[in-house]
DNA sequence: TCGGATACTGAACGCATGTTCAGAACATTA
DNA sequence: TAATGTTCTGAACATGCGTTCAGTATCCGA
């Protein structure tokens, strides 16, 4: 076909509406509603897809390229992982890709390791050059903190964004998110500035045992 | 019927499968595959539970229920909200329920803002001890500060969660949880000893933003 | 202009699901 | 024992889904 305003293939215009329909409803949005958005019949999409899994793969490829691509460009800072996310909520038309990133995030499916490693390594990056710089303290172990800071920053993401509300409400996403980081900075500048345990017993203590107990018991990896 | 080894109701058993089954396959699985764990027709659960909503309301209030009691109960430390799952995992029976939870959890249900929010009463109550104690530093917005920290330990737990993987391997969840906390416990401890950022500039242009817009625009809540 | 490939439709199939319902089995009370 | 209400079954219904397929329109190279 293609033919009035052939701004696109009918392949991309399948994947988009997916996209959006994806974000909207959710991953098991039925695909005639996709193909209604896209103005096409169910039956194209099994022709250009294959199948269901295959149309969820085609996503799942075009939004890891978009990540990819938008991280470089506009990812000046790129520091924190949810921060990249609030960033490209903002943008004009990317409120479906971060929708859809964010129901893969709550189903875990395979974008999610892909994406999650992704920022473990963007922040392993960052906080490298934080503590070049001085303004962040090193760590005894420098990938194992980045994870966990990734994992709190998108989990505590996962947990408090408008989630069951089906269907999520894309125009409202960036108010969402500037809203939530408005709710959650203070706290976490806080937390992350002053320590909230007062002395470094329970380290210690820690860092004790797992010495002795590497030194005696070195049979498990 | 009520025939032999009548330990328990018919629809306790029923409600019984059904948590072991959501936790299993997912809060979507078949009523059929129930009521067949139940040893019992799928007729019978429309009969006691009105609906499939029904069931999972009975679920979300036992599961609740659960909760509160074993929370009095054996949660002595009871600080993090992620350790008390943690814990409740080992119990020898109660891994349904931690993987009911968890599916819960994810899925964003209305059990979900219930549980959470009362593990961030107890996560206040604990803080608040510790800065009696003087092992925790107090904050400017105690109440912020405690959703930010369950936030964190719950969010990065579900992140984590062997997610997608379905069907749950109930078996392996208390081995699962004690390898989480063993992956995480050194970095966390870490993090909240020894200030990640090494000054408060960050914190203070904050704060010095924050209260100027408090005398000036005082107009949104 | 022809012919084969490709894009595309719309109806149909097969399957799984939640729910309904008529009736059987059972318990309880009179 | 008879009557009555509860528990429970098994088949059936209605629906929505992914997928298949035969057939039609459209494009493109020879």
């Amino acid at each position: 076909m293609r033919s009035v305003s052939d701004d696109q293939t009918t392949k991309a215009r399948i994947r988009d509406a997916a996209i959006l329909r994806f974000a909207q409803d959710g991953l098991d949005a039925p695909l005639r509603s996709i193909a209604s958005d896209a103005g096409v019949s169910a039956g194209l999409i099994m022709h250009h897809f294959g199948s269901r899994a295959g149309l969820r793969r085609a996503c799942d490829d075009y939004v890891q390229a978009s990540i990819r691509d938008n991280k470089a460009k506009l990812m000046v800072p790129a520091g924190a992982p949810a921060a990249m996310l609030a960033q490209l909520a903002q943008l004009e038309g990317y409120a479906p890709l971060v929708g859809y990133i964010l129901r893969c995030l709550q189903s875990g499916g395979e974008l999610t390791s892909r994406l999650v490693e992704g920022m473990v390594a963007d922040t392993v990056d960052y906080l490298r050059e934080g503590v070049r710089a001085g303004t962040v303290s090193p760590s005894r172990d420098e990938a194992a903190r980045a994870r966990l800071l990734t994992d709190f920053a998108l989990g505590s993401l996962l947990l408090n964004l408008p989630a069951g509300k089906d269907p999520l409400i894309l125009a409202e996403l960036p108010a969402w998110f500037a809203a939530y980081v408005d709710r959650i900075l203070q706290p976490t500048l806080e937390v992350f500035t002053e320590p909230l345990l007062t002395d470094s017993t329970l380290l210690d203590a820690y860092l004790e045992g797992q010495g002795s107990a590497q030194s005696t018991e070195r049979t498990t990896s």
